[in-house]
DNA sequence: AAAATACAGTTAAACGTTTAACAAAGGACT
DNA sequence: AGTCCTTTGTTAAACGTTTAACTGTATTTT
């Protein structure tokens, strides 16, 4: 038993496909009394549009596809949650797929995305380079990059808070605390947020007349980073401070802490990225980068929105840069002499 | 300018628009040197297949929607990443959308992932009784439930976790340390999961000949469960041991107990419910409820797909259940008096 | 009162695929 | 050599919408 299509809601309502048609979309007007005999057929056969018929003979897709490099992270999930929030406010539909980090993924998922001939694309690339796949959107999607994108280089619209200066903000207030001896948990220096948040690290002690930090990279998985970090607190002298980069590299951090039994705020001071419930839901609550996440989704709507809107796809590529702030907790400790 | 279609595809290669067709789709036999052509042509003018058309004429649509209170929550978000993959590796896409625990906002979603024809549906419902419009899906769409759904209630095919089991499991392993004095955070006595869980729980007290644990309903928002808890804790006599039942009330109990200055595995005992990272990477890590969470995404996507396969929807209803384990750490006290 | 305009509905042709029905050509078997 | 498969390609008709073009009426304008 097939679903009806809106053949027979017309010959039920005695009227013909195009007024049925006109009653949905409401594109021409129809007499109140026909609107309402037709509305009734609909919800008697259970009428429901065919959204691939109406796609292909409209050519109009009110559908977007978001791509992220892992929707376990976080992060990311939080992004994702917020644009399907936006999308659904402006009755669009949301397809979403995951990259995994790699590059091979990312350009079978953008090739099986566009397929769906989506109105607009809102991107996390999972490298900073990007792929061959990626820049083939520019003449024919609308597009709007997220987070992993060195601002200038790409021929698209990118909405990226400002990691230097976030960097700097971190490091800024742990130099101010009396930090000397820092060392920088980083996921992947590749990605280009993270690399220009440990550049602003950098230029907060250079500011400040200290010495450089150390940096280590932990990559992408949780276990691994944490085994790294626990080794190289095992070889080297220990810093008083620790600044990770990301929620991932933070986890690793202070799993690597507690095998230590080294005590946050107490024994080590930490300043982390990215801030989540269960950063503040301790007993000694983590000084953490707040990245301002929903004002990145709102502002990557709104640029998508009038790509699609303008037609004119990615042409004069606009980049927003959102600022991040410091929320201040716990796991700072103040250890400058004079304090 | 727009996009390729398969007939210019044909004439550029020279050979008919159904040859073109074969050779993406396989379904027929073509000669090597024309499929060679048609390969050629295809990626000389950029063609991708229009899903919308392909689906139209073949009333087959390798998508499945994916239905879940709430992709913020990382318990939804891990299974709605597991049955990304799977469905990428099957072959599918994967449209998904969030009721926020809300009836009239589930039905609206509903609504719209059905337009998409999908060959399938996953859900999580938001309420334990299934609303009309998910009861609905019975007769038009391969559909399994996870998650908050009474197992015996349900025309469909459920998986979910021993939720009882999981109850007793927790509470018998507070009972074992010697607590008598036990408080369960639950978010909400209305959803099957948590009513199950509680019972469990008061199951294991029984066996032991306890007293039943107070239960405090913290509701969904972590803020809020949080104040709540406070405040409860500030009105009674402090129990010995927390048994938080879902992530979320795991978070809200620590930002209390924070709060209160009360410790975590000394000062009073907590079993978390859901696994995740940051329950580890802590000084006293949490002993927790393991859910099999990569399990039950997997025996839902297995389960759907027999549904698709076999074309009998929904009749004979299976119910899989799942077991929970504890994974013990550190923030459970033993206190009975003989050790 | 005739002509022009507005309004509300219908007809039928697309949109880009897939696929049943058909055709042609080569090979095997009587 | 004629018949019958088999194999590989083509033709053309769907699939369920939307929409340009059209038709017929009611209303306004001159």
């Amino acid at each position: 038993m097939r679903k009806p299509s809106i053949r027979e809601v017309a010959k039920l309502a005695d009227v013909s496909t195009a007024t049925v048609s006109n009653v949905f979309s409401g594109k021409k007007p129809v007499n109140d009394e026909l609107k309402e005999r037709v509305r009734l057929a609909a919800t008697q056969l259970g009428y429901q549009m065919d959204r691939a018929a109406s796609q292909l003979r409209s050519q109009r897709n009110k559908v977007v596809t978001v791509l992220v490099p892992n929707i376990t992270d976080t992060f990311f999930a939080t992004i994702v949650s917020h644009l399907e929030n936006l999308a659904f406010e402006h009755g669009y539909d949301v397809i979403v797929a995951s990259s995994h980090d790699r590059d091979d993924v990312e350009a079978s998922r953008i090739n099986a995305l566009m397929s769906w001939r989506p109105a607009g694309m809102i991107a996390i690339p999972c490298s900073g380079q990007l792929s061959e796949s990626l820049l083939d959107l520019t003449s024919h999607c609308p597009t709007v990059l997220i987070d992993r994108v060195s601002v200038h280089s790409a021929p698209f619209d990118t909405v990226t808070i400002d990691n230097r200066a976030a960097g700097d903000l971190a490091c800024q207030h742990l130099a101010d605390a009396g930090h000397e001896s820092i060392l920088i948990a980083a996921s992947n220096l590749s990605f280009p947020p993270i690399r220009e948040r440990v550049e602003g690290a950098f230029l907060a002690m250079e500011k400040s007349h200290l010495t450089k930090p150390n940096v280590i990279e932990l990559g992408s998985d949780l276990e691994e980073g944490a085994i790294k970090i626990a080794n190289w607190l095992g070889h080297n002298p220990k810093p008083t401070a620790i600044l990770a980069l990301t929620n991932v590299t933070t986890l690793s951090t202070l799993t690597a802490l507690a095998e230590c039994n080294i005590k946050v705020g107490q024994d080590i001071s930490l300043v982390a990225f990215d801030d989540y419930a269960w950063m503040s839901a301790r007993s000694t609550s983590l000084t953490a980068i707040r990245q301002p996440v929903a004002e990145v989704a709102q502002n990557a709507w709104s640029r998508l929105l009038e790509r699609i809107d303008s037609e004119r796809i990615n042409v004069d590529p606009k980049a927003t840069i959102l600022e991040a702030t410091l929320i201040q907790r716990h796991s700072v400790k103040n250890i400058s002499v004079e304090s």
